[in-house]
This record gives structure tokens, sequence and C-alpha cells, in this order.
DNA sequence: TTAAAAATAGGACGATTGTCCTATAGGTTT
DNA sequence: AAACCTATAGGACAATCGTCCTATTTTTAA
């Protein structure tokens, strides 16, 4: 099966390319040349834009999955699971600092085009939102688990947004030491009750 | 002088149609048949599409600038100003809620694309970064008075971000709240020596 | 080995893009 | 009244876009 892996060949590349210049700023002809591989090649695989844009996000939703399942198997706590999701941040500082945030990026351009696959690629916003969620709940703070699984998805997006403006990756780490602090508050004062759980 | 008149009117348009749909997914002809002018005037006040941008970035920058000016004349202290800048996610959350933050996403747009106007879009972030900076300064927290704007800033990214996402306004609010009892901490707790001033 | 199917190549299409050119109308100045 | 500059209109341009079509090659199945 050649085919299957010319398939995945294109659907990464796009990944990239959408993330790196944005969807709509990505050509059909920008990404066969990059594979080496024909328009006509292409549209036997692709039959329109968006049908990429769905395999696309349908790839990032597989791999963001299996990634917070990683997640949740390596980490001991529930505050060593969200900390891994706040290293993301420190991690793919260089690229983050270069295109921001691959989901926010691509929830906002999606936004602005009015764009059918938009709450395809919100998916992965809820990705996120509701794994937080479970591991602020498992945190004992079960009352506003959801509000903090929201805060803190925020704080990354809003991190990312600037640390790409200004060009700036201290930025990054030094908020990330403020989340990290900011978490410990609820390990240590908040969470003394229900620590028994 | 009709001509500053049109001029103007295409700099308004475009620059409503850049933060709605994008400045690259916003043709020439598009700004054109929205005033009702021909492509051949329009060409007439601006020779290029960047040269647009770039005016209505500066347009932008002193609109910004007046707004600046007028929070500093309203509010008397220097927490009500902060909170002037918080509430503008309440004031234009119905327009955040649907595209977005106008400075976060164009930024973000032009760092894509790698633009030309890049640096100059984000001038509109040091606008406030700084303006934010002199009013912690003024609050008494002079040492780390840029790391508290840029906190801030850096949440109503987030927060314009995840409410245009999720296409929720009670998420505004919520974490407007959030940010008021944050900005209050200071002005009780850090603030009492300072508030000599 | 031969027929069928899957995969690739490459060109053609209509539409749209940013850009540019020329012609004309309106008003101001000499 | 004549000359002139500003402003507007509208078409032409080459390039690129997403899409589609038809061959040709490669692989699989009979």
């Amino acid at each position: 099966m050649a085919n299957k892996l010319t398939r995945d060949r294109i659907v990464d590349k796009a990944d990239q390319l959408f993330y790196e210049q944005g969807f709509e700023h990505t050509s059909f002809a920008q990404i066969a040349e990059a594979l080496g591989i024909s328009r006509g090649n292409f549209y036997y695989h692709f039959k329109t834009k968006d049908e990429i844009l769905d395999a696309v996000i349908s790839h990032r939703l597989v791999r963001t999955n299996s990634m917070l399942d990683n997640w949740e198997l390596e980490g001991d706590t529930p505050a060593d699971r969200i900390r891994s999701f706040i290293n993301i941040l420190v991690m793919n500082r260089a690229k983050i600092k270069r295109y921001g945030c691959p989901v926010g990026t691509l929830c906002t351009e999606l936004a602005k085009l009015d764009h059918p696959a938009r709450s395809h690629a919100n998916e992965l916003f809820t990705l996120f939102r509701t794994w937080l969620r479970r591991q602020f709940e498992q945190l004992g703070c079960s009352d506003d688990a959801d509000e903090l699984a929201m805060h803190l998805l925020a704080f990354s997006q809003g991190v990312a947004t600037l640390s790409s403006a200004f060009q700036d990756e201290k930025f990054i780490h030094s908020e990330v030491n403020r989340l990290d602090d900011w978490l410990s508050s609820f390990t240590t004062a908040t969470n003394n009750q229900s620590e028994v759980l």
C-alpha cells in the first residue's frame, strides 16, 4: 500500500505548512511541490482543499489524544499531569515563538474564514479542556474544575500569542514558573482537606 | 478635499474587513465593492495592498493612543485605569466572540505570513504594554511592573482566543471578575506602603 | 501472462488575485 | 475661456488559485 504512504505524507506536510503559513496561505501546488508529487496525484488522494483540512485536524486529534494518554500514564499525581501540559509551552518554545500555538492560530483563522471545519478544529480545544478538567477534579477542585481548566487553557494561549509577537522565549519561561507556583497553591492550601481522596 | 474623505473611508472599511476576515482573505475588489468605488479609484489612493495595511495599522495606533490618553484622564487611580483596560474585554465581547482580539489576530496572521508590516503591527502590543507598565509602576509595583503588564496582556489575549473558540461570552465575564480580584490584591496588600504616593 | 485496479503525471479550465494603464469627469487656477 | 490638477472609472495584464480531466505508469489479482 504505497497509497497509504503518500496520503500520510500529504497530511503530514499539510499539517506542517498549515501551521507555519496558515491554512489559506498554503496552496495545493505548494504542498505537492514540497513532497515532489504532481497536483494530479494530489487530487487523487484529496478531492478538495477542505478535505485535506479535515484530515489534518483528525490527525491532530489522534495525536493529541495519544499525547494526553501518555501524560496520564507517566504522571503520578494530577499536579504532575497538569505540569506536563504546562511544559509543552517550554518544550515547543522555538516553534511557538515563530508560529504561535498550533491549535489557537488554526481556530482563530477558521473563525475569521467562517469555515465549515471550524467546529472540528475546536474539538482540539475541547480535548484539552476535558482532560484538564478531569485532572483538576482529581486534584480535589471538583466545584470549579472546568473554570480552572479554561483558565489554564486561556493563559497558555496568551503566553503563546505574546511570545510570538515579542519574539520572546524568556517570557515563556517566566510565565511557566508563575503557572507552576499557581498550581502548587492547589496542592498545598486548598487541597488539604481533599487530599484524602 | 473629497480626496481625504475617500481615503479615510477606504482605511476604515479595510480596517473592519481585515479584522473580520483577516488581511489576506480580504481583497482589493471586496473593499472597493463595499464602498461602491472602482478599483481604479482605489489604486489612485493606495498603490499596493501593503500600503493599505500600513495605513490601517497607523490608524489603529492613533486610535489606541487616544483611547489610552482618555483612560489616563478619566481614571482617578492606577487601578481604575487598569480596570479600563480589562473592561474592553467586556465592552467588545460580541465582536471578540466572533472575530477574536483585533491586535492579537492581526499580529498572529502577519507572523505566519512573515509580512514586512509585522513589526509595525506589534507596536500596537507595545503601546498597551508600556501603558500598563506605567500604571503598575504608579500602583507601587515598580520592580515587576513590566512582568505584570505582560501577564495581564497575555491573559486578555487568552480570554479573547478561547471565548472565540467556544463562542462563550460568559467566560469573558467570569475571567474579567477573576482579573478584578487579582488586581484588588495589589491595591490592598502590596500597595499599603506605596499608597502614600 | 494477462486483465483489472490503483496510483501518478501533467495539462486545461474558469475564476480571482494584485497590479497597472488609459480615458474621462469635476473643480481650481490662471 | 483655457489650461491644469485631482479624482474617479473601467478595462487589461500576468500570475495563481482550486478544481477537473485524460493519459500513462505501477501494482495487484486472476
